[in-house]
DNA sequence: GCGAATCGTAGGTGCTGCCAACGCTGGGGT
DNA sequence: ACCCCAGCGTTGGCAGCACCTACGATTCGC
């Protein structure tokens, strides 16, 4: 009663913005945890699943993590062997960064994971509103980065 | 060409949320940064000009942030004046905070600012888009929290 | 061949959102 | 009147994401 937030905020679409992507961003954390992962894990294994074998470089430009990031959750991912670093032979610069079959078995496991937090995420959308969301989103980030 | 993001990605809510939140929080705190603030400096003085004085813990309840970062924050705004702490009369547990005439015109500032960014941010939607994403954010938010 | 660019890696920074603990104070129940 | 619980401000800590710099090693373009 007492306690309400601001319309300047709640009318602002940058922070309802940032606002819904932390109950996203906690949501789909919480899941992850259940399967000992974090999102970087997610995207980097969805990446080589779905362009296969890469450099690391390539690996973090394709799933938008800065390359020292990169060197950290591959460190972990290599850890639980999910994922096999081994050098190019074409170029002594690069690691050649391979998906193993355990890898492939997580990465199915935490896209069960990730769907069923979107039903948490979006439940109160309708179907029309979902496909709004997605389409307006896919704008917002074309625009801004180069998709 | 070869540096594309995959569809397990592009085709996921969720990440499109924070991956588009990343980009407004990215500009947004530019902004800010060119007013020598935070996104909880806005919070806290938008929710003191739109509810006035209050304890540190209201304020926290009503901007949505954590009563320990609340102090830090407004140790900030009170160091450059724009924010006044005194203890409450009636409970000695309490702060009363008091925005400062310095401190509104800081906000003022920062108004414009942020208002800037959501241009930067939501450019490239139309008028009805960017209605439609309000309506659907403000449902995601009012659904996971008590807004 | 040489300078520029790329790669992996190591370190560090900032913002956001949490949580635990502490000492103090206020209020409710008995 | 007492005790216990709840609330408050504060300190300190943690994790995740995103970003940046610098470094040695290597490869590429001219």
């Amino acid at each position: 009663m007492d306690e309400q937030t601001p319309t300047a905020l709640t009318q602002l679409p940058s922070w309802l913005l940032t606002q819904s992507a932390a109950q996203a961003h906690r949501i789909v954390t919480e899941s992850f945890a259940a399967g000992g992962a974090r999102a970087y894990h997610f995207r980097l294994l969805a990446t080589l699943v779905e362009f296969g074998a890469a450099s690391q470089a390539t690996l973090g430009r394709r799933s938008c993590i800065d390359r020292s990031d990169v060197v950290a959750a591959l460190n972990e991912l290599e850890g639980d062997g999910y994922v096999e670093r081994s050098p190019d032979p074409t170029d002594a610069r690069r690691n050649i960064i391979t998906i193993t079959t355990a890898g492939k078995r997580h990465y199915k496991r935490l896209t069960n994971l990730v769907g069923k937090a979107q039903e948490e995420i979006f439940a109160p959308l309708s179907a029309t509103d979902r496909a709004r969301l997605t389409t307006i989103l896919t704008k917002i980030l074309g625009y801004h980065q180069d998709l």
